[in-house]
RNA sequence: GCCGGAGUGGCGGAACGGCAGACGCAGCCGACUUAAAAUCGGCAGCCCGCAAGGGCGUGAGGGUUCGACUCCCUCCUCCGGUACCA
C-alpha cells in the first residue's frame, strides 16, 4: 500500500529508497528460484545466453556490469516473450593472476580463488542478475578439470594431440605461451608484460591447424564483421604452389636435396635470382660450405637472440649470409645462390622461399643489400623496359610475363597457372595453400591449472594416464613459487609414479594446460554441471547448443573465440557432438575504460567499486545509468557524471507510479491540461506516445540499443509528468501508459518496476505475481496514429516551415496546404516550384525553385 | 605498412538518404522555500539582430541526389588488431 504523510499541506509519498526495496525482492526472487531454469521443460521455445565467465580476480568492477547487465535484460525480455531462458554463469578460475597473486601475498592459489569466488557471488547477487546458480561451474574444480584431462587423452588417442619440440615463445615468468598471446610488436607477453624470448621445448599440441578451411566458414553465424574479420586474418590462408629446387652439386655437397619453397607468386618464377632458408631449416648445416661454417654458425646463433636485441625496429635492415651452395631453378634449370636470412621463417610456409627481388619488396631489399640480381619478370602495359625503382608488388590490368622463357608476353595469371602446371606434370611442384594459423600449444610451465595427463616411463615412453585414474590431481601443497621450473616438478610424490604399462618407475608430466582449455567446452558444462561418467550430458547439449546469443569482449577474437570454435570441431570429431559451431550469434560490448581512459586495472589504480555506487544510488540506477550511457558496442572512459540524471529519473517513474494525482508547486500549468486538448485528444495524445515508445523500446531491446532505449522511456516519464495532476490522471488512458512503463522498464531496472507492480496489483486487489513473468504488452498500432501530423516543408532542400495537416491527407492535398502555408509563400516569393517532391509517403515536402 | 572501427554542441550521445543535435549531464532563468538542498517548469549549436528573421554548421576537400551525419572518391586524426606470413 502506499503510505503517504501529510506535510506542509500537501500529500508526499513515501521517498524512493531503492536499499531497502532492492535487496528484499533479490531475497524473493532466490526464493521463489525464479531464474532457475528447468532444463527439460518441453513447451517454450529454448534460448541459450551465454555471457563470458568472469575471471576471479577479486573484486567485481564497473566493468562486470557493463558486461552483465544488458545481457540480463536480454534475459528477462526473453522471459517476458515467453521463452525458457537458460543464462548460468561461472568461474574461469584457473590462471597466471591466482598463481601470482598468491606467490606475492604467500597464499595458496586455491584459497585465494575461491576467496575471491565468494565475493563475487555476492556481487553478482546484488546487481540483481538472474543467473541460474545451480548451473554454475568452477574450472579449479577437480571434477571439472578432470574432463580437460578426459578430452585430452579422447584427443590423443583420435590423433589431435601431439607432442614435438620445437622453438616456442617463452615468457621468463610465465613460461610457455601460445602466438596469440604474445602481443605487441615488443613482442611482450600478454599477461605479465615481460619480453617474450623463443626457446627450444618438447611441448604438447593439439591439431587445430586441421581445421583452418573450416574456421574460414562463418556461414549461419550472425557474428560481428570485425571478429569475423580478424580470425579469417590470423588463420591467414594463401593459395599459391609449391615448388622443388634441387640443390646442385658442389664440392663439399652431392647435390640433389630438394628444397621446398612456397610461393603465392609462380608466374614470378622466372625472377628468382636466389634462395633465403630460415635459420631453423634443417639442411642449413648440410648445405654450408666448410669455408662459411664459421660465419653461419656466427649467424644461426645471432638469429637466436634476435627477438630480444633488435625487437624494437619493424623495418629492420635485412641480414643474412651465404651458405657457399645453390640451387637449381627447376624452370629454367639456372643455378642461384642460397642464403640463409631471419627474414624467412622457419614456422610458416616450408621455412625457404625463392627470392624474387624485382616483385618482393623484402627480396628486393635484400638483393639491394647484397648486390644481387633484380630481374624484371612481370610488367604492366608499356612498362617492359622502364627500370624498377622498387619491387613492382601491384597488380595492373593487362600484366604481362617478361623475360621469362616460353612464357614471355602471356598475361601474367594465366602463366601462372600454366608454370604450376608445368612443374606437376615433372614433379617439381604444385598447387598449393598455406595458412599462417598454427596448432594450439597447450603447456605450461605453472602450478595453477589442469595436469596434463601423460606419463613417461624409460621403457614405454609416453603413456596416457588411464581415464580410470583420472583426475590427476593438482597437489595443494606444492611449493608453487616460481624460479623458472615447473613447481609440480618439485613435489616428488606427484612427480614419481609407477608406469601403468609396465610397472616401473615413471614420472609424471608436469606441464598444465592452458586456462583457454577450460573456457573451450565451459558452456557445455553449464547444462550438466555435476554429471559424474561424461562431460557432458549429450540430450541436453543436443537440445540447448548452439548457444543462441553469446556476449563478451572483443578482445578474444582470436583467442577464445577461436578455441571454442576448434574445440566443438574437435568434439564433433571424436563423436561428442553434433554441431558445427558454438556460438550462433555472438555480440561484442565494448570495454570501459577508467577516468584515465586506460584500461581498468588494480596496478593502475583506476578501478571503479560498484559496491560504494550501490550503496548510494542502488543496483537499478547503476544498471540503468551503465545502459544509457552510449552504445554497448562502444564501451568508453568511465564518467560517474550523469548518474544523478538517472536516478532522478527512477525517481520520476516512483512518482508516477504512486502519486499520479500530486502537483508541484513550481509547476504554473498544473493541473491544466495542454492548450487545445480536451480530455479525449489528452487520453489520444497519451496513448499514442505510450504505444510509440513500446514499439521503439522493443525493436530497441531486441537490436542491443539500450541507449535509446531508456531515451525512450525518458521520454515518456516526461510526456507522463505533463498529464500528472490533471483530469486524466489516474484514468485508463494513464493506467495503461504507467503499465507500459513499467512492462518495458522491468528487464533493465528489475527492482523498481517489481516493487511497483506489485503495490499497483495489491492497490486492486490482485494476488501477488511477478513482473518478470509477465507478459510483454503489445502494440495497438491504432493508438499510435494521431489526428494531425506536422510536415517539414524546404525550399531548395532548406527547411522554410512546418505545415499542420490531418494525417490522412492525400499528397495533392497536402501539396496544395503547403503551398498555401503563409512562411512557404513568403519564402517562394512569388516564384513557381519547378518540381515538388513529396518524400517518403507525405513525411517532408520539398519545393524546388530557379 | 596492412586489416578493422570511429570522428556530430562545453560533455556522454540521437538521427529507415528526408526537421541535425532526441535523451541525459553540466549551465542559465523561474516557481516552491525564511534560506539552501531536493523537487517542478522553462531556455539553451555557433554567428549577426532588440526582435521578426537570416547566415553558417556533423574531421578536411571533392562528387552523386530535389535533398547527404548517412552513399561514392581523395585526404587528415584517434582507437583496436597485426607485425618481414613469401
Amino acid at each position: 500500500m502506499t503510505q503517504t504523510s501529510e506535510q506542509g499541506g500537501r500529500t508526499r509519498i513515501e521517498r524512493y529508497d531503492p536499499a531497502s526495496i532492492e535487496p528484499r525482492w533479490q531475497a524473493r526472487w532466490a526464493e521463489l528460484g525464479l531464474y532457475r531454469t528447468d532444463l527439460h521443460d518441453r513447451e517454450r521455445p529454448r534460448f541459450y545466453l551465454l555471457t563470458m565467465y568472469p575471471y576471479p580476480s577479486g573484486d567485481i568492477h564497473i566493468g562486470h556490469w557493463y558486461i552483465i547487465t544488458p545481457t540480463d535484460a536480454i534475459a528477462r525480455f526473453h522471459r517476458m516473450h515467453g521463452e525458457n531462458v537458460f543464462l548460468p554463469i561461472g568461474f574461469d578460475a584457473f590462471g597466471l593472476p591466482a598463481e601470482n597473486a598468491a606467490i606475492k601475498n604467500n597464499i595458496n592459489p586455491r584459497d585465494w580463488t575461491m576467496r575471491n569466488i565468494d565475493n563475487m557471488r555476492r556481487q553478482l547477487r546484488s546487481m540483481g542478475a538472474t543467473f541460474d546458480w545451480d548451473s554454475e561451474v568452477v574450472t579449479a574444480d577437480p571434477e571439472y578439470y578432470r574432463w580437460n584431462q578426459w578430452f585430452f587423452l579422447q584427443f590423443l588417442k583420435a590423433g589431435l594431440a601431439y607432442r614435438t619440440t620445437s622453438a616456442v615463445d617463452w615468457c621468463p615468468n610465465d613460461g610457455t605461451l601460445a602466438r596469440e598471446q604474445v602481443e605487441g610488436v615488443d613482442r611482450h607477453c600478454w599477461r605479465c608484460g615481460a619480453k617474450v624470448e623463443k626457446r627450444d621445448l618438447a611441448q604438447w599440441y593439439l591439431k587445430v591447424t586441421n581445421y583452418a578451411d573450416e574456421l574460414l566458414d562463418f556461414s549461419g553465424l550472425q557474428w560481428p564483421e570485425p571478429i569475423k574479420t580478424q580470425q579469417t586474418n590470423w588463420i591467414g590462408r594463401s593459395e599459391g604452389a609449391e615448388v622443388v629446387f634441387e640443390t646442385a652439386s658442389s664440392p663439399h655437397h652431392p647435390g640433389g636435396s630438394p628444397l621446398r619453397v612456397f610461393t603465392t607468386r609462380p608466374d614470378t618464377l622466372f625472377g628468382a635470382t636466389f634462395m633465403v632458408l630460415a635459420p631453423e631449416h634443417p639442411l642449413v648445416a648440410e648445405l654450408t660450405a666448410p669455408d662459411r661454417l664459421a660465419e653461419v654458425g656466427a649467424y644461426l646463433a645471432q638469429a637466436a637472440n634476435r627477438t630480444e636485441i633488435d625487437r624494437l625496429s619493424t623495418d629492420r635492415e635485412k641480414t643474412g649470409v651465404a651458405l657457399g651452395a645453390e640451387a637449381i631453378n627447376p624452370v629454367n634449370g639456372e643455378r642461384i645462390p642460397i642464403f640463409v636470412a631471419d627474414y624467412v621463417l622457419g614456422s610458416y610456409g616450408t621455412g625457404a622461399i625463392m627470392a624474387v627481388p624485382a616483385h618482393d619488396e623484402r627480396d628486393y631489399a635484400f638483393a639491394e643489400k647484397f648486390g644481387l640480381p633484380i630481374r624484371r619478370v612481370v610488367a604492366a602495359p608499356g612498362d617492359e623496359d622502364r627500370p624498377l625503382e622498387g619491387a613492382y608488388v601491384a597488380h595492373a590490368a593487362g600484366e604481362r610475363l617478361v623475360d621469362s622463357g616460353p612464357y614471355s608476353g602471356q598475361a601474367a595469371d594465366e602463366a601462372g597457372r600454366a608454370i604450376v602446371a608445368e612443374l606437376a606434370s615433372r614433379g617439381a611442384g604444385k598447387a598449393a595453400v598455406t595458412y599462417r594459423l598454427r596448432d594450439w600449444l597447450v603447456s605450461r610451465q605453472r602450478y595453477w591449472g589442469a595436469p596434463i595427463p601423460v606419463i613417461y616411463c624409460d621403457r614405454d615412453g609416453i603413456v596416457p594416464v588411464p581415464e580410470e585414474d583420472l583426475p590427476v590431481r593438482l597437489p595443494d601443497a606444492v611449493d608453487y613459487r616460481g624460479s623458472g621450473e615447473n613447481p609440480l616438478g618439485r613435489d616428488e610424490a606427484f612427480l614419481n609414479v609407477t608406469c601403468p604399462r609396465c610397472g616401473g618407475p615413471a614420472r609424471r608430466e608436469t606441464d598444465t594446460m592452458d586456462t583457454f582449455v577450460d573456457s573451450s567446452w565451459y558452456w557445455f558444462r553449464y547444462l550438466s554441471p555435476e554429471k559424474a561418467g561424461a562431460p557432458i550430458e549429450r540430450a541436453l547439449v543436443d537440445e540447448w547448443t548452439p548457444v543462441d546469443q553469446y556476449t563478451g569482449g572483443s578482445e578474444h577474437a582470436v583467442m577464445h573465440l577461436l578455441y571454442a570454435r576448434e574445440w566443438t570441431k574437435m568434439m564433433r570429431d571424436i563423436g561428442l557432438v553434433a554441431q558445427d559451431e558454438p556460438f550462433k550469434r555472438l555480440f561484442n560490448q565494448g570495454q570501459i575504460l577508467g577516468l584515465d581512459g586506460e584500461r581498468m586495472s588494480k596496478s593502475r589504480g583506476n578501478v571503479v567499486d560498484p559496491d560504494d555506487l550501490v550503496a548510494r544510488y542502488g543496483a537499478d540506477t547503476i544498471r540503468l545509468f551503465l545502459m544509457f550511457m552510449g552504445p554497448w558496442d562502444q564501451g568508453g572512459p568511465w564518467s560517474p557524471t550523469g548518474i544523478g540524471g538517472v536516478h532522478r529519473f527512477l525517481n520520476r517513474v516512483w512518482t508516477l507510479a504512486l502519486d499520479p494525482h500530486g502537483s508541484d508547486p513550481g509547476d504554473k500549468d498544473a493541473g491544466h491540461l495542454p492548450e487545445g486538448q480536451g480530455a479525449a485528444e489528452a487520453e489520444a495524445a497519451l496513448r499514442s506516445a505510450a504505444h510509440r515508445t513500446l514499439r521503439g523500446v522493443t525493436a530497441d531491446y531486441e537490436s542491443f540499443h539500450f541507449n535509446t532505449m531508456v531515451a525512450k522511456l525518458m521520454e515518456l516519464s516526461n510526456t507522463l509528468f505533463r498529464y500528472r495532476g490533471t483530469e486524466i490522471a489516474g484514468g485508463a488512458a494513464w493506467n495503461e501508459a504507467i503499465r507500459i512503463l513499467l512492462l518495458t522498464l522491468a528487464p533493465a531496472a528489475p527492482h523498481i518496476t517489481e516493487e511497483l507492480w506489485s503495490r499497483a496489483r495489491a492497490a486492486r486487489g490482485e494476488t501477488w505475481s511477478s513482473i518478470h513473468t509477465a507478459t510483454w504488452p503489445d502494440v495497438d498500432a491504432s493508438a499510435v496514429v494521431e489526428a494531425t501530423r506536422e510536415v517539414p516543408v524546404q525550399v531548395n532542400g532548406k527547411l522554410r516551415d512546418l505545415v499542420v495537416v490531418p494525417t490522412e491527407t492525400s499528397d495533392a492535398e497536402l501539396e496544395r496546404l503547403v503551398l498555401a502555408a503563409p512562411k512557404v509563400a513568403a519564402a517562394l516569393a512569388g516564384r513557381t516550384p519547378r518540381r515538388v517532391v513529396i518524400a517518403g509517403g507525405g513525411r517532408l515536402v520539398n519545393l524546388v525553385v530557379g
